[in-house]
DNA sequence: TATAAATAGTTTTAAGCGTGAACTAATTAC
DNA sequence: GTAATTAGTTCACGCTTAAAACTATTTATA
C-alpha cells in the first residue's frame, strides 16, 4: 500500500548500485564507467572517489597503454575486503557452511552429514557455532558480514525466510531460519532454493546477458528456477518452478501432490533405475552414448517425459535458455542435445525464435558455495527495490 | 547495456508517477497523497500544484465532513480531459477502434467486420481514416493523443509493434503496424495480445492487489496473460503464456505446433461441440447445471482438460488467481467452482496456499475497449522503466 | 461565543543531488 | 617540442526532497 518514493538520498544510492554493477564483472576506468552507466563524468568521479573512502573501491592500476592519444585509464575494481558473506547449504543428507569475499574469493567451507545431528536445535547450534567460530578463526571482522544466504529443500517461504515442511527432511521443520539467523548475526538473510541458487550462480558467473533461463536441477525432486534479465521470477509466495510436477503421463501413477503422473515420477534417476533397472547414470549414459539398446531405450524415455515438461515450460515462459543441472550433469552434452531435438519439434516457440538447452557444466563449483550468491545478490541489489504502488 | 542512471529530473517523474498512480483509483487529498506515497507533504503541495497547472490534476472539491477536527480535505483527482487514448483490436472476423479519456470515460467506439476489406492496405487505410475523422466529429485536441493501444491474435513482436504471422488472419500478416501508426499519428503505440489487455482491464478496473494472476481467454485458441503486481510478464520474445499447447494428453492427436494431444484440442468451444456434439456453449452449460447425463460429461471433460493445463500453469508460476474469460464466460460460477475444485485437489501449490478461480465478469466491457489500456497503461507508467544494468 | 486542539495545506529554508563547462593531467602522433 | 586526444577534477548552477514554521479551517469544549 504505501510506496517507497524517491528522494535524493536514494537516488545517489541507486545511481552507486549502478557503478557497482558495472564492476562486478571486470575492473573499468571513470571515463568507462561514466559511458556505460549514462552517469556525467563528474558525478562518477564524485561517487567512486566515495566508494574508494569508503573502501568499497580501490584503484586496481593504471591500464594497459593503449597506442591511443590521451591520459592512461586509472581502473577500478571492487574491494574484496570490504565485507564477506556466508552461505548455508541446507541438504538432506549433509549441511555446509561457507564464506566469500565480495568478490567471490573462498574465505572457509565446511561440510558435515546431517546424520550427527539428533534435532533441529542441536543443528542450528552447530551452524551458529561454525560460523562464529570459523570467522574467528579466519581473521574476519565480524562487522564486515554483509548477509547470509541459506539454501534448503523446499517448500519454503523466501520472504518471511521459513522452511516449511519438506519431505524426507525432518531437521528443519517449519524453522524460521532467517529470524533465528538475524538474531544472532545482525545481519540480512536470504532464504532460496537450491535451483535459485544456482541458477544465480548461471547468472553471476557464467552468463553474460541472459533474457529467460529456466534452470533445471534433478535430485530426488526437480526443482525449476526462473531467471528473467538477472532477477529471480517468484510466484505469488516465493515458490514457483515446481517443475516436478507437471503431468506426463494423465493416467499414471497417483503422486503424493494429489495429481497423477508427475514427471518426477519419471524423470528421477531413481525413477529411471527402478524402471529400467540400472545401478548409475555413468553405465546409461555411456551405454546410450555407445549405442546399446537398453541404455538407449532408458534414456529415451528420460527424453521424452522431461522434454515434454521442458516443452510445457518452453510455451508458458517463452523461454530461450534451459540449464539442466544435478544428477544427468554427466556427460551432459548427449541429453542436452537430443532434449533440445524435442522441444524443437514439440514447441509453438520454437517455430518463432531459438531455444537452447545447456548442461550447467560447473561441476567444480559446488552446490554449497551457490548458496553464498543469495546474499551476495542481495548486498548488490540492495535497495534497489523501489515500489511505485 | 548502457544503463538509464537516475538524475533529479527522472526522480521527479518518478515521484510524480507514483501521486498519479495513487489518485488512478479515486480521488484523495494532498495529505493522504503524502502518506500513501511517503513523500513530504511540502513535496506533495509542490508537485501535485504543477501536475493542476499543467492540467493533469484538479480539484475535484472539498471532502465531506468528517466530524473529525481540522481543515477540510481539498480532493485532486486526475482531470480526464487532459487527453486521450485510443485503442484498435483487431479480431478475426472484425475491427475496432474506439477512445476513452485517461480516466476510461468512453469518447468513441466503432466496429467494422474484416469481410469488408480485401487486403492489409484498404485495412489500414481505414484505419488511420477513422482515427482521424472520429477525432475531429469528437472535437479532440489532435495533440492530446496520448498513445494509441493495438490488440491482435498471436504470435506478436510486442516489443516491435509487429504483427507476425497469425494463423487464419491473414489481413495483417507481418505487419509493422506500432511504425505504420507512430508515423501518422505521431504517438507512442502499444501491441499486445487480447488475453494481456483483458487482463490489464482486471488489474486496471477490477482487481485491488492481485499479486499473480494468470488470465485465461478461450476463443478459437486458449490464450493466457500472466500479470504479477501489474506488470505483464514477458517471455524473451514478448510471447509467454502459451497456454493452449500444453499438453493434456501425450497420446492424443498431432497438433499443428508438433506436438500431440494439445490444450486446444479439447478445451475450446469447437472441440466440445466436436466430440458432443453441442450446438451451443449455453444448451451445455445450462444442462450440465440442470444435472443431464451428456451435458455433464461435455463439461466433466472440459474441467478434466483444462483443469489439468491449469494444474500445471499454477505449479510452474505460482499463482493466486486465475480469470477465466471468453467462450465459457457465460454463467461461469458453475465452472469455475470446479475447475477449482480440480486445481486444489491436484496442485502441490495449494497444499501451500490458497487459489481462486474467477469468471472475468466483464461481458459488459467489450474486448474492443480492453485494446485502450495498454496505451492508459504506457501513460501511467511512463518513463517508469528505468533500467539497473 | 471564545478558545484550544487537531488536521490540511503553504512557505521558507536548507542540504544534497547530477550536470556541464572549464579546468588540470597524462599520453601519443607528428 | 607542439598539437591533438583522452582521463579525470573542480566548481557554480539548477534542480530535487524534506523539515520546520507558518497559515487556514474545522471540531470539541467550556
Amino acid at each position: 500500500m504505501k510506496s517507497s518514493p524517491l528522494n535524493v538520498a536514494e537516488l545517489k544510492n541507486i545511481n552507486r548500485h549502478i557503478i557497482l554493477e558495472k564492476l562486478r564483472l571486470c575492473p573499468l576506468s571513470r571515463a568507462e564507467l561514466s559511458v556505460k552507466t549514462g552517469l556525467a563524468k563528474s558525478s562518477v568521479t564524485t561517487l567512486t572517489n566515495q566508494m574508494i573512502d569508503e573502501g568499497l573501491l580501490f584503484e586496481v592500476g593504471l591500464a594497459e597503454k593503449s597506442n591511443k592519444a590521451g591520459r592512461t585509464r586509472m581502473l577500478l575494481g571492487i574491494n574484496g575486503d570490504f565485507g564477506y558473506v556466508i552461505g548455508i547449504n541446507l541438504h538432506r543428507t549433509k549441511i555446509s557452511i561457507s564464506a566469500t569475499n565480495i568478490v567471490g574469493k573462498i574465505l572457509f567451507e565446511e561440510i558435515k552429514p546431517t546424520s550427527e545431528f539428533k534435532n533441529t536445535s542441536a543443528a542450528f547450534d552447530y551452524i551458529k557455532g561454525q560460523i562464529s567460530h570459523q570467522i574467528k578463526n579466519a581473521g574476519l571482522d565480524r562487522k564486515k558480514l554483509l548477509g547470509i544466504g541459506v539454501s534448503a529443500p523446499g517448500p519454503l517461504d523466501c520472504e518471511k525466510g521459513i522452511i516449511l515442511t519438506p519431505p524426507n527432511f525432518k531437521l528443519f521443520n517449519n524453522f524460521k531460519i532467517a529470524d533465528e539467523l538475524k538474531a544472532v548475526f545482525d545481519c540480512p538473510v536470504f532464504l532460496e532454493n537450491e535451483a535459485v541458487t544456482l541458477a544465480l550462480y548461471e547468472h553471476y558467473c557464467v552468463e553474460e546477458q541472459t533474457n529467460n533461463t529456466l534452470f533445471v536441477t534433478v535430485s530426488n525432486g526437480i526443482g525449476g528456477a526462473l531467471i528473467k534479465n538477472g532477477e529471480v521470477y517468484r510466484g505469488s509466495h516465493g515458490i514457483s518452478g515446481e517443475l516436478g510436477h507437471i503431468t506426463v503421463d494423465p493416467n499414471g501413477e497417483k503422486c503424493a501432490c494429489g495429481n497423477r503422473g508427475c514427471l518426477e515420477q519419471y524423470a528421477t534417476l531413481d525413477a529411471l533405475k527402478r524402471r529400467f533397472g540400472f545401478v548409475g547414470y555413468e553405465e546409461m549414459i555411456n551405454g546410450a552414448i555407445a549405442g546399446e539398446e537398453k541404455p538407449l531405450l532408458a534414456m529415451e524415455f528420460l527424453i521424452k517425459t522431461l522434454g515434454a515438461a521442458l516443452v510445457c515450460a518452453v510455451n508458458l515462459f517463452d523461454l530461450d535458455k534451459i540449464i539442466i543441472s544435478g544428477e544427468f550433469d554427466y556427460k551432459a552434452d548427449w541429453l542436452t542435445a537430443r532434449l533440445l531435438e524435442y522441444i524443437k519439434s514439440h514447441s509453438v516457440i520454437c517455430s518463432m525464435h531459438s531455444v537452447e538447452v545447456l548442461p550447467s557444466g560447473q561441476r567444480g563449483f559446488t552446490a554449497h558455495l551457490a548458496a553464498t550468491l543469495p546474499a551476495l545478490n542481495g548486498f548488490f541489489k540492495k535497495s534497489l527495490n523501489f515500489d511505485f504502488k
